[in-house]
DNA sequence: TTGTATGCGTTATCAT
DNA sequence: ATGATAACGCATACAA
């Protein structure tokens, strides 16, 4: 492998020089400039990162964490978030915690050794606690997930509104008994406590109370929406449309009111969030909330590079707005 | 950030000793590995890959290249890749090269400058002559992608078979009229050449000949999908059943099939390949060529492993089997 | 404008 | 069983 001394040795140069041409230093002759490019070409010189890393402070790459890299949320969050970074000649090294808190530590260290110059979290499975010590080594920004009680920069999208927004229309087009499903525990302040929110401020509005029952915590996957389904069709009083924390839960759970002969949205109006690929896929095609996924993406990461760029500067928080598509599950 | 010389400190030993307690030396007592341990713990201390990167030649990192991974087929793939590398105590590198031939080679450098120990390529951009020279700085694995000309290991499916018996499954239903899409040129030599034959071959043994107009080259989308089904309705003699090269392409002939109000499978049979979450959620839900993803991973990474660890040994190649599982869309 | 020398954190070699 | 030291490749302070 070719290093800075093969290319030193090479023209005759001091490493110095050419050290100085790789990071485009002033003050350098431009006969030099070209004789050390041209020896580059020739060796297939690539500067060893590890010794920049280990020397500097650069490395120019972005570590981000995702929950779960198969959840097509996240799997285009991190496309966006990687087309951004090249422009930008940053790489991007992702990382999946599977929710676990243990990984999630393990990969936040890799700040700590300058693997990574920034993080973006897509996700916090640790208290915040636990994370804000590694600030100090580098900046970690938020994205879709936040916390109200710290001051990280954050970049998230409108929940509330997008949760309001979608009750309204099913309340719009007639019904009044609205299930509901949340990724978390339908808290005060807990997990998707905006969406929550945003439920219960649309029922209030329409002087509808909230009825337990219909309320599904915990869910996420396909499976999750055809249980939600399969309980619903047990139940003496049942709901009339259902709103699903995602587009997956959304397809599970028409999948198992068709499966069962049900229709949709006649017997059970659904609708989705994330306005996923399949959501037009689905038979009905599936009303839901449009989450702007590779702005978040492209504003996290340009976010991330103005903090590592200016050392003190800051990002203000960015909210991005969601967006109502009506297909034929409502 | 607390280094071995903190650690060394701490402790009173040299930092040689912490090292070697660090790697699991042997001739070093019990009692100073411990009082080693618990410095470190109480420093926080963690080691920089960085350093160790760049004095030996240990990283325990796999770098895998993907060409997208919004594709499902890639972003399961790489799940099961990191699940396994994690198990063995390996980090994963992912990297897309959005097919793109330079940010391919850019990845390949990492191999180079030892950012990892070796690559697994599910797909190939460059011609393998700029490639092979790579493999001096350390192994690297083809996963689902695979040269007939070249002798590096290589983890794949059986291509040819799922082709195979998937159109067999449409001539047993009774097809006669059977298309094509692939996802290169249907060229002797070229991608999905595997595929391709088994498709020639499945027909030559009904004794029916390809009617190239039934051929759809370089299919890849949803929208893809969309479009054959388009040319497909404006046929003057069309097929009464077709072969798609994904679910996804699958799923957009199935899509467009409907919207102008053809039944399937009476009208046109579908079949997939992949099995893919959507498959089920389809509505007729989709027969398709299930590809062992999780298996294939896995054994790339292992396989990867073994060459990492004996630098001298060799991975035999691997073909896994596929599967035809037959739902409603044949 | 260019060169010399030092250190980043780690591990292998050679001593002890 | 443990310690001193050199070297990995690079970038910078200091000298020239």
């Amino acid at each position: 492998m070719a290093t800075i001394s093969d290319v030193a040795k090479l023209t005759g140069l001091s490493k110095a020089t050419v050290s100085r041409v790789i990071n485009n230093h002033p003050y350098i002759s431009k006969e030099k400039r070209a004789l050390v490019q041209d020896a580059m070409k020739e060796l297939g010189y690539f500067p060893n990162p590890s010794a920049r890393r280990l020397r500097g402070h650069i490395t120019s790459t972005i570590g981000v964490i995702v929950p779960r890299i198969v959840n097509p949320f996240f799997s285009y969050l991190v496309n966006s978030m990687e087309q951004v970074a090249y422009k930008n000649n940053y790489q991007v090294l992702m990382f999946q915690s599977d929710e676990n808190i243990d990984k999630e530590l393990y990969f936040l260290n890799l700040l700590k050794t300058r693997q990574v110059d920034g993080i973006i979290m897509t996700s916090i499975e640790n208290d915040w606690d636990n994370i804000e010590p590694y600030t100090q080594y580098g900046p970690i920004l938020l994205c879709n997930e936040y916390l109200s009680h710290s001051n990280v920069p954050t970049v998230r999208l409108d929940q509330t509104k997008g949760t309001y927004i979608g009750i309204k229309h099913l309340l719009d087009k007639g019904h009044k008994k609205i299930g509901y499903c949340t990724g978390g525990l339908f808290a005060e302040d807990g997990k998707d406590k905006d969406r929550n929110q945003g439920y219960q401020t649309a029922l209030s509005e329409a002087g509808i109370s909230v009825n337990p029952n219909w309320i599904f915590i915990n869910k996420h996957t396909i499976d999750d929406g055809k249980r939600v389904m399969s309980q619903i069709m047990e139940m003496d009083d049942k709901p009339t449309a259902i709103f699903t924390g995602s587009d997956e839960i959304a397809a599970g759970v028409i999948i198992e009111a068709k499966d069962h002969g049900w229709r949709i949205p006649e017997d059970i109006a659904i609708i989705g969030f994330d306005d996923q690929p399949i959501a037009e896929m689905l038979d009905p095609k599936l009303t839901t909330i449009r989450q702007p996924i590779n702005q978040m993406g492209e504003k996290s990461v340009e976010g991330l590079i103005t903090l590592l760029k200016d050392k003190n500067g800051s990002v203000e928080n960015i909210e991005l707005p969601v967006e109502l598509v009506v297909r034929d599950s409502t």
